[in-house]
DNA sequence: TATTGTTATACTCTATAACTATA
DNA sequence: TATAGTTATAGAGTATAACAATA
């Protein structure tokens, strides 16, 4: 198994043999750019910790407490101390469901929704590394990844 | 700025302008497949929380306390915690430096350098959604890469 | 009875500040 | 006096278990 000299910060110095071991060792360097993953950085410089952020981004519509749970893959009761934080912040409201009293939506409030653009707009931007890239890698590099990802 | 569909567990949904910003949206669904980073869900096999792991990984060779403290981002006294628990668990030892009696040396041990081995070859493999490009998308995504770092 | 969200508890990670032992 | 690492403290995230309100 190859390694890489460098070390950028993350020492990523291993990859997997062939082509496709060797881009996801490419990949991963630039989602640790700086050496922390970019959507913690730009969580910090709003004040948000990963999963105050994580949750942010879900609230696109109101959601149950139990499905941001599922979907931050941790227990219910972590998620009343994040969402407790964030309301106290004034970024979300907790509503009481209409069918089921026993459930709570979430809701952003229009300062939350003002975060989350902020947050969602910088994660959404690329690195410099790909901006830098011709057009055409650019655009050859989307057509591969669609592929991968399968649309 | 447009939007995409799915919601494959992360609330991908906005991206930037252009073929980079849909690169990258793409590249972020390959890490997060399954919802979680990749990084996160191999510590979490082998029991190692993210910082022990990436501590770990950081450990090819030993390193001073402090070094280990700028790479991980965070401050020395969280260096403390993080190797007292490793070393309650037999993975790393500290050695006095001998240039510096200050200085704490922190090596792997053999069962440390087992489990940072499999824990970087886990980390290093690329996800399926890589492997089942043809060979030549590969060869190409690697080379783009390579041009977007630098090499 | 079962489920949603909360509380209680314990552990880890985090930063700051005060401390120690070296230098 | 300066620096490397530790300890003390406080806040946040995590999981488990017990609980209240509702279904």
């Amino acid at each position: 198994m190859p390694s890489k000299g460098g070390d950028p910060g993350l020492e990523l110095t291993r990859y997997a043999e062939g082509p496709a071991g060797e881009a996801w060792a490419l990949a991963m360097r630039l989602f640790f750019t700086s050496g922390k993953p970019r959507f913690v950085a730009v969580g910090q410089e709003l004040d948000l910790s990963p999963p105050q952020g994580h949750a942010l981004r879900l609230l696109h519509a109101p959601r149950p407490m139990g499905e941001l749970a599922r979907m931050m893959h941790c227990d219910n009761s972590n998620i009343t101390g994040i969402i407790d934080r964030l309301e106290e912040r004034g970024l979300v409201r907790r509503l009481v469901a209409e069918h089921d009293r026993r459930v709570k939506l979430i809701a952003l409030t229009e300062e939350g929704e003002r975060i989350r653009e902020r947050l969602s707009r910088a994660i959404a931007q690329p690195p410099e590394a790909l901006e830098a890239l011709s057009p055409s890698d650019q655009r050859t590099l989307r057509d591969i990844l669609r592929r991968a990802v399968g649309e």
